[in-house]
DNA sequence: AACAATATCTTGATGATCCAGGTATAGATT
DNA sequence: AATCTATACCTGGATCATCAAGATATTGTT
């Protein structure tokens, strides 16, 4: 994500990557373009930050993935959420509004309702 | 701060400090309780994390800093914003909000009037 | 044939937090 | 006087994560 710090991509790559796949599993191009279409096209990442990432969530349990054959025959590794990657995504949001909420009230914003 | 994750704590450190320091003058010290106060206590952070930060602010031309002598009689060093700090502070509120406005169509939250 | 779009991966450099420690003073308590 | 607590700051090394660059491969279009 390129108009984003480093250290803001990194901290919105796993509850977006999470939040995303909450409503069904996707693959890796395709979250890339979902990320892109959400933010209007101001965030966009590149792939070989993806990957790794994915990996990652992988490898902690968050995810599982399998290859499969798409219909316009590209081979595609399809990730969906696991019961910890959920609760893991829970845990993401709610840490995420907390520092949204110091912010907001810094900025003098309106608090969100939960 | 315990209760976040590594990557969230990294994200939130630069927008949170350039905000308090937005409206006054502050120390070390006491960004740290400050943050403590405005977030109830679920943000607590480490002093020896804090510290770097400050100085790598301060090295980016985003801060100044001058020791001072409290009332209480200890030394203080004392952080301001800068121009600069002020500009850097409107990106990463920006940014911020682009990343939040995108989780919050995601979790089905308001989003935020501007 | 060549190219653009789709689709994934790895490696090495860089950069940032985090932990564990260290230094020092003021004021209150024992 | 000695000790403790709160105040106040700093550094070095381990760890971990992004990022850039480059590699691989297939499909459909010009």
């Amino acid at each position: 994500m390129p108009m984003l710090t480093r250290e803001l991509a990194g901290a919105a790559a796993k509850p977006l990557i999470l939040s995303i796949l909450a409503s069904g599993e996707s693959y890796g191009y395709a979250l890339l373009q979902r990320i892109e279409t959400l933010s209007s096209g101001a965030l966009s990442w590149d792939d070989s930050t993806l990957y790794p990432v994915l990996h990652r969530l992988e490898n902690e349990g968050l995810l599982t993935s399998s290859w499969r054959k798409a219909e316009n025959g590209r081979r595609r590794k399809y990730y969906a959420l696991t019961a910890k990657g959920r609760k893991a995504l829970e845990r993401e949001k709610r840490q995420w509004l907390c520092v949204d909420t110091v912010l907001a009230q810094l900025w003098g914003l309106q608090p969100r309702l939960t």
